[in-house]
RNA sequence: GGGCUCGUAGAUCAGUGGUAGAUCGCUUCCUUCGCAAGGAAGAGGCCCCGGGUUCAAAUCCCGGCGAGUCCA
């Protein structure tokens, strides 16, 4: 780290007097202009020191503040941005929520790629951080939802000169720190008491110097410099043991902390009462929380020392806890007692506004990705709610948020917290069922229910183990949950996955120019000319790169196009076609030559096919929309050449009604013949005027970016559309499923395979209605008469069955007498069930049954025992069994076997008074 | 995406290879002025679907469909 240290002697710290020290109680490194100060000022090193003592002139809300610090970079020449989703796993793949506003840019911005919106710019981006759920409400300073207000600025090496998309310097750390300085100055703060601290920053493969900045105690800024990249040659080892070295871009990625600077400049005991003053006012009263004034001083005192209450810091919670009623000089108990209800209200607030932006921003609840993450705030969230005692629904709760945070869509918001709330009641319904039964087995026992059935509890049925211990320890039964119960579960699921390797390029290929899309500059045309650059062999066929194509590779959804290359000598059919780094590779059978002339053909019918499912689904997306929320978003979709399917988010199963709607809705668009239009405007343009919803396959890289246009839908797209919708012919939805929670994929077809579709359901119901010889119209009703009627019949076959084995039991058989004992050995060939009938009809009469019966291939004995006739059923059976070839058994009383030998039947009926004999007599 | 659990009467669930069950609810009757409750009788099951193993599958195996849950 050392070799960092030149990288913080700042001309700005010079110039300003500024001495640097060392912490003599956590070792940091720090710049400071007050020469007399001692430690680095962050807890645990120090208190706060503005609880009660606010730390800027005015008191801001956090509206005024965001605008406040906007304003100020504004001021000082950054242009605004508008904020992200909080979902960041709608432009990347790495990560699933938005945890700072450098994620906007990451990672085609940060790598040079692609130019930033504006440079410099400020921002004030919502984040959601789940790391740190378990501080959240205790310390007084921790939120899972937070705005991370900043302001950037990309620089680029000048050596580096076009090869980004940005260039030269904008301004570096004497600029970031001057401006960190300014912005204190313009609220007020006493510039003396902020520190600077050292701390190197690491993360995602990148790297740089980076100072903190503490404020009376609070740490209420980041200055990251990122100019590092991981590399196994680099000059520099860092904290996490890896070498970098310096990257052309170097970009100044700050973070400054909303909320934090609203609670400076507010001074409350926590900064969840300066950020959610109302909502806080509200759960408190509705929870009937009220202090008194001794009371509401003591909260006051601990709060300034609650700093030290972080899980990750503390080693132990209680023993924070501890340590803080020990200065305080209460007991332990009684100020839990006092903080604990509070600390869940504040965490309620703060899951309330993370919900809020989740729901807002279109997550869906899931057992995947970020709906999973929803499902877990949630969750939470409700017990918290419970847990303290407030009875306002969790839907108006996350609703007062949602409010507060603008959103427009916040029906569907309550819609989905209260489903996704009913769905948890159910689970913790089954749950308390399930311990019930669980507490019931062991409470007699004396000992603890199973630490296995506590696993499973959690990890297959979703019930907290505290849940378990409250309701099985009514019941008398205990549990023992072990310390480690999490990493127990945790256990269960390790399972390492493999990644795959990304195929080697190819050299030759990457001397090639790209390849001119014809298909973009007419849709309509499927024959073209061009100029074959090169043929690579390959296992199965050639492919062929030529100069231009019309061949559409496969790509969004899309499969690739099918036809053919003809040269003068040779027609080679097109079976496949893929794009590789701009380059479009035609795979065929036969080699139609470097450097000949070709002319190619696509299939027609095929692409006409393609273009009007690709079409209808744009179409279909959007009428989707319309019906059931604008929380719908793509999330996946193939097209074919006879259906298509595309998933969608959404909460609930689709209802047949919805479906018809959404089909009317779709084919009112397709007879409407809207034109679908096409236009390539720059990312930035395109993204300020429709937002992120363009980009519903995935984002595409580049500076400008294709938008296809149909109706009022706009989406990013580089697939192949017809003219207008009316070309489409007609859209038919053939089915809806559910892919996985959260996912609904719906099955349509488009044009003349929509025909094709309705015929083949149309012929099952005709062909359903000629078995039933009936009209369509009559074969649900006529299909549930003859439902009853079967289970009827069965009923009554049933019925006479045990009539006719009681009537025959009452002719008499063939009975013999053996020791007193009445016995009826017969040979009646029926199904099994009937002779069980009647085996139980001549026990009935007090008589042994032996009954065989030849049936369906095989040998079948019933055997029926009275109750005090000494003869065990099953043995007997057994036996006979054997002779023909099988096996049987049962309870004593009532046994059946049978074997394949057929032909044994009758013999072995023979044997069985002597065998009967034999077992009486033993 | 991966792991685990579960699909049996209207509901909740027993049933681990050998005659499909319990509780609640439902219908009828009795008791009651009426209700709650009680007593008696009864109806109600393609044991999720399709294969396989077996003399025999609700039960065991494989596949599918559906539900739930945990993890990334």
């Amino acid at each position: 780290m050392s070799e960092l240290e030149s990288e913080y002697r700042l001309e700005y710290f010079e110039e300003n007097d500024f001495v640097r020290k060392e912490c003599p109680s956590c070792g940091a490194h720090f710049w400071t202009r007050d020469h007399d100060r001692e430690t680095c000022g962050e807890p645990p090193c120090a208190d706060y020191s503005f609880i009660d003592n606010p730390g800027f002139d005015e008191a801001y809300t956090m509206e005024e503040m965001r605008e406040a610090f906007l304003s100020f970079f504004e001021d000082n020449d950054h242009a605004r941005i508008d904020p992200y989703p909080v979902a960041a796993n709608r432009w990347r793949d790495d990560v699933l929520l938005t945890q700072a506003s450098i994620y906007d840019f990451q990672p085609l911005v940060t790598s040079g790629e692609t130019p930033p919106p504006a440079n410099p710019l400020c921002i004030s981006q919502p984040c959601i951080r789940m790391q740190d759920i378990d501080n959240v409400g205790r310390t007084g300073r921790h939120t899972m939802a937070f705005e991370m207000m900043a302001h950037h600025a990309f620089n680029a090496r000048e050596e580096a000169e076009g090869e980004y998309a940005y260039e030269g310097e904008v301004y570096w750390k004497n600029d970031t720190v001057r401006y960190c300085d300014e912005l204190f100055e313009s609220m007020g703060a006493n510039l003396d008491e902020i520190v600077y601290i050292e701390d190197p920053w690491v993360g995602g493969g990148n790297a740089g110097p980076a100072i903190e900045v503490i404020y009376k105690g609070a740490e209420l800024a980041t200055l990251v410099f990122m100019s590092m990249k991981q590399d196994p040659e680099g000059e520099y080892e860092l904290k996490d043991g890896n070498r970098y070295s310096p990257m052309d871009t170097y970009i100044v990625d700050t973070g400054y902390g909303l909320e934090r600077w609203t609670w400076m400049s507010q001074g409350t005991p926590t900064v969840y009462e300066a950020v959610y003053p109302d909502m806080i006012a509200f759960l408190k009263e509705n929870a009937g929380i009220e202090h008194s004034e001794d009371e509401e001083q003591l909260i006051h005192r601990a709060a300034k020392l609650a700093g030290h209450m972080d899980i990750d810091e503390a080693d132990d919670m209680d023993v924070a806890r501890d340590n803080i009623a020990d200065k305080l000089d209460v007991n332990v108990s009684e100020l839990t007692a006092l903080t604990r209800p509070l600390e869940d209200i504040y965490a309620i607030a703060d899951h309330c506004r993370a919900l809020a932006y989740m729901f807002g921003d279109g997550i869906v609840p899931s057992n995947v990705g970020t709906g999973y993450l929803a499902r877990m705030v949630l969750r939470r969230t409700k017990r918290l709610v419970d847990n303290v005692g407030i009875d306002a629904p969790l839907d108006e709760l996350v609703d007062m948020q949602a409010k507060r945070l603008d959103y427009h869509n916040r029906d569907t918001i309550r819609d989905i917290v209260r489903t996704e709330e009913a769905k948890y009641r159910k689970t913790l319904e089954r749950g308390s069922r399930r311990i019930e039964q669980l507490a019931d087995e062991h409470a007699g026992t004396g000992d603890p229910i199973p630490t296995d059935e506590l696993l499973e509890l959690y990890d297959s049925h979703g019930i907290q183990p505290d849940m378990v211990k409250e309701i099985a320890e009514e019941r008398g039964a205990t549990v023992d949950v072990p310390d480690d119960f999490y990493s127990l579960v945790a256990a269960r699921h390790d399972s390492e996955q493999a990644f795959q390797d990304q195929d080697e390029t190819d050299d030759r290929l990457r001397e090639l120019p790209d390849t001119e899309k014809l298909y973009y500059e007419d849709q309509q045309r499927t024959e073209f000319e061009a100029v074959v650059l090169d043929v690579f062999e390959r296992e199965e066929g050639y492919d062929v790169v030529l100069d231009q194509t019309m061949f559409y590779p496969e790509g969004g959804g899309q499969p690739a196009d099918r036809g053919s290359l003809t040269s003068e000598d040779l027609t080679a059919e097109v079976s496949d076609v893929q794009i590789r780094d701009g380059i479009v590779l035609h795979r065929t059978d036969r080699d139609p030559g470097k450097g000949e002339f070709v002319r190619g053909q696509v299939d027609v019918t095929r692409r006409r096919r393609l273009m009007r499912h690709h079409t209808a689904t744009h179409v279909v997306g959007y009428a989707a929309r319309q019906v059931l929320g604008d929380h719908i978003r793509q999330a996946g979709a193939q097209k074919g050449t006879t259906s298509s399917r595309f998933d969608i988010t959404h909460y609930e199963r689709i209802t047949r009604e919805q479906v018809k709607e959404i089909e009317h809705v779709a084919n009112e668009i397709v007879m409407d013949n809207h034109p679908v239009k096409q236009e390539w405007p720059h990312r930035h343009e395109a993204e300020e005027k429709h937002g992120f919803d363009l980009y519903q396959g995935g984002i595409p890289p580049g500076t400008n970016i294709r938008l296809i246009h149909v109706a009022d839908d706009v989406q990013a797209c580089g697939g192949t559309h017809v003219k207008r919708t009316g070309d489409i012919g007609c859209i038919k939805i053939l089915n809806t499923e559910p892919v996985q929670d959260g996912i609904e994929r719906i099955v349509f077809a488009a044009g003349d395979a929509a025909i094709d579709a309705t015929q083949r359901s149309e012929d099952a119901l005709y062909d359903a209605a000629d078995v039933l010889d009936v009209t369509p119209q009559e074969v649900p009703d006529t299909a549930e008469r003859f439902f009853t009627e079967w289970k009827e019949r069965g009923k009554t076959i049933d019925r006479l069955k045990s009539e006719l084995a009681e009537a025959r039991a009452a002719a008499g058989g063939d009975e013999i007498d053996i020791d007193g004992t009445p016995v009826v050995v017969q040979r009646l060939d029926g199904d099994t069930d009937e002779l069980r009938k009647m085996a139980n009809a001549f026990v009935d009469e007090g008589k042994v049954a032996v009954l065989g019966s030849a049936n369906g291939g095989s040998a079948t004995f019933v055997v029926g025992v009275p109750d005090d006739v000494d003869v065990n059923a099953g043995e007997l059976v057994g036996q006979l069994a054997q002779k023909v070839g099988g096996g049987g058994g049962g309870p004593a009383d009532f046994a059946q076997g049978g074997g394949p030998d057929v032909d044994e039947l009758d013999d072995a009926l023979d044997d069985a008074p002597e065998l009967l004999k034999s077992v009486l007599n033993a």
